[in-house]
DNA sequence: TTATAAAGTCAATAATACTGACATATATTA
DNA sequence: TAATATATGTCAGTATTATTGACTTTATAA
């Protein structure tokens, strides 16, 4: 019967039929769970005075140890001047340190300080925790599903750049 | 074989083992997802001058037509103040009518004019292209797990007031 | 040597949120 | 009925995060 099912599903999917109602769902599925998703650090951040581009900013140097000031302006899609001015706080507040590229000596290398690290930890431990929780709930299954139909809702472009990042 | 993965991968569930460079995997997922996700609508605002926070408003009125203003915040979970701003120019702009409550006067029932529901109609013709493609893409047991994983995601508040609210 | 590139900065502006203080109309309670 | 509470709306001031545009400094490349 399982595997019965199973056929039955794998060639429905091409022709899965999906009211806009369904999609409706879906969509605010993804507004509440984000909005969920951001609940904790959001808390923590206001004991640094810190908001959510901090938390970013945080997050991708512990990510790509040393990468360069426009590798991250390249992930955030942000600009220059935005980023600059949580830099700018992060490095004065002794979190990050900026490094002067050893082969190019214009690029910038940055990395977390043993306080970044610490405050890193705070963040992705919280929100660890929720996803730890929401992936044991739902199971293995849906936790490859969930993962498989992220990867297809971002754009195209950010999904080469993360994966072929990957190594 | 198919029916004896299910049985072991079942009672994996209780015990996943999830390491934290995979937990960090699925954070950033949900970080770039949901960027794509709104990127579309993003371009839609600009020509009318609107923001997320209008775009939102559109669709919660659209979702819940006639709801009322306190509804709107609770699950905007923003002040008065805020909502006042978005609010008040979608009505002086003609997408949003506020009707004085029948049962209780001082209730203000919120619904889109025609104009309003051209809006949501194009906003939601975007998302829903993504979303549509997407599931499509992953294919139906993934549609399952996604779903899944984002409602065990959500603060269990939310996900009571949006179950409870469906029929 | 000149042009390009990476990073950093200053200034002005916009969108979205916040807090606090009040006003108005309506409903509920004592 | 009089006092209180509720739903909505508004004014003013502030913060965070983003934008654009103009420039500088330093270092590499043509």
């Amino acid at each position: 019967m399982a595997d019965h099912n199973r056929v039955v599903t794998n060639s429905m999917d091409a022709m899965l039929f999906l009211t806009d109602d369904q999609l409706l769902q879906g969509i605010e599925l993804m507004y509440f769970a984000y909005k969920g998703f951001t609940s904790d650090p959001d808390l923590i951040l206001q004991n640094y005075s810190y908001g959510r581009a901090h938390h970013r900013a945080v997050h991708f140097i512990n990510r790509r140890k040393g990468l360069k000031v426009n590798d991250l302006l390249d992930i955030l899609g942000i600009t220059k001047q935005s980023l600059n001015r949580v830099l700018r706080q992060l490095i004065d507040d002794g979190l990050v340190e900026s490094r002067v590229g050893q082969l190019d000596k214009r690029e910038r290398n940055l990395f977390l300080t043993e306080e970044g690290k610490e405050l890193e930890r705070q963040l992705s431990d919280a929100q660890r925790k929720r996803m730890r929780a929401a992936y044991r709930a739902a199971g293995s299954d849906a936790v490859q599903g969930f993962r498989l139909v992220l990867e297809k809702i971002m754009d195209v472009e950010t999904r080469n750049r993360i994966t072929q990042d990957k190594e």
